[in-house]
DNA sequence: GGTCGACATCTTGCATGCAAGAAAATTTGA
DNA sequence: TCAAATTTTCTTGCATGCAAGATGTCGACC
């Protein structure tokens, strides 16, 4: 109701589908189909409340309506899209409370993975873990912002990895892609980054040391300062982007192209 | 490979397939054929190891291959079923490390609602979790096991909602149908009974002092305690069902007729 | 007699067809 | 000229059809 974007600028955007894997002979179709919308969403190239019309998808991805239908069903579940009956999928809205509510969860979350791997990590994950923390150190160092997302999460990843819970794991992995579409809707350099390289050495430490407790501490409070800086940035944008109520929505600063 | 149960059960376990909900008139056949799914596999009607053959539960849910297929992913993404690509979906098995690792998640969950419903809960919302509890004290009286089981977590799933949290409240949906379903399994009252109803108790009063970390306290020594006793439970239970490895597997009690 | 291979059947994966409901466009009335 | 109603078009929901992969069986060969 509030965002009514013009449906045309599906097709434009749906160009930009990564290629569907070249190796992939056949099959799969429905696991493709799934990740890449997925990745669209969180990327934001499918802006929140696009409308996903089922036969335009197949269209642009040349496939037909079963797969498609299948990875919309799946993609509802994960929160990223909404349904109404007998209406098309739509790309649900970022909201800023729900990422709030986020920070809470997969604050606990990586806490506890933190307080579980401490108690049983091995020489050789506290050294891979130290080695994802210096890629993102290298990817930020070269100004490459997704380079930097995707070493950062695999940072925090691992660890929940580590935490030897499959349930925490399969938890994070549906957080996750909430929290990073927030990040690429941000789609700034975290403003933390010096105080973020020292939590991360902390949590290194703690992990180290196998002091379960302090790790849990390390990560909880490092992921809340990340996730509540992540708020602000994007309370930050929606306030530039809404500066009053007027109706004159001449707002340049597409960034494409 | 280990379980390998003869395949025609199927059609008689569907057979106790509830109604297909009289009132609805049409559409809803894919949401009503997940809920229908999901029950027989929660409560155990539906064995682990079970293979899924799409056409077979057509013909049982007198519906087409279109609903049963995407209900079926939608049970692969809640973990209540396995997909082997070219090959039936089966009931996922109800792996002891998995509660375990349930454990852990849930407690935390569990407790940062406790935490967040303690910091604004209404006097209603008290009264309510109170008679929530007492609905629960009346099924016990009754030996009434499925009333009490849906009283109890409706007295947890309200404390959810009241932590205001909607992506706690995802979460814990998701991972309730896998406690629902250890629990099913266990199929055994709780032995912790005078026990629970006084953490029951302490929860009320912690909530009603406005205490939050004694709320969240109070809940996740509540849900760890509970758990751990169903895991108990399960073990012993699993223990008691083999013996030993002798492969003279003349085991009665197979509860069919 | 045992093992390997070809054939038949079954099952899933995907495409397509059809009907009911919603959106849009056109027409009709004031 | 504007508004309301009807018709047309479009979109989703479900059913069905077809082909590729998998399984199980039977036969031939060693």
């Amino acid at each position: 109701m509030t965002i009514s974007d013009d449906t045309t600028p599906l097709a434009a955007l749906l160009a930009q589908l990564p290629p569907p894997e070249p190796g992939k002979r056949k099959g799969h179709l429905h696991g493709n189909t799934v990740a890449r919308l997925r990745n669209l969403i969180v990327t934001g190239v499918l802006a929140p409340g696009t409308k996903l019309n089922e036969r335009e998808l197949c269209d642009q991805l040349a496939i037909s309506r079963t797969p498609v239908r299948e990875a919309i069903k799946t993609l509802i579940q994960d929160g990223l899209l909404r349904a109404l009956p007998n209406h098309s999928a739509v790309v649900s809205e970022l909201d800023l409370d729900e990422v709030v509510a986020l920070i809470e969860v997969v604050t606990v979350v990586e806490g506890l993975a933190g307080e579980l791997a401490a108690k049983h990590i091995s020489d050789e994950a506290i050294a891979e873990i130290g080695m994802l923390h210096y890629r993102m150190l290298l990817h930020h160092a070269r100004d490459e912002l997704p380079g930097y997302f995707e070493a950062n999460k695999a940072f925090h990843r691992r660890i929940i990895e580590l935490s030897g819970n499959s349930i925490l794991l399969w938890v994070w992995e549906l957080l996750a892609l909430r929290v990073d579409r927030a990040r690429f809707s941000s789609n700034l350099w975290p403003t933390r980054w010096r105080t973020a390289i020292e939590e991360h050495q902390q949590i290194l430490d703690a992990l180290t040391a196998r002091d379960s407790g302090r790790a849990g501490q390390a990560l909880r409070s490092h992921v809340r300062n990340g996730l509540e800086g992540l708020v602000a940035s994007l309370r930050a944008k929606q306030a530039a982007a809404q500066p009053e109520t007027e109706r004159g929505k001449k707002q340049g600063g597409a960034t494409s192209r």
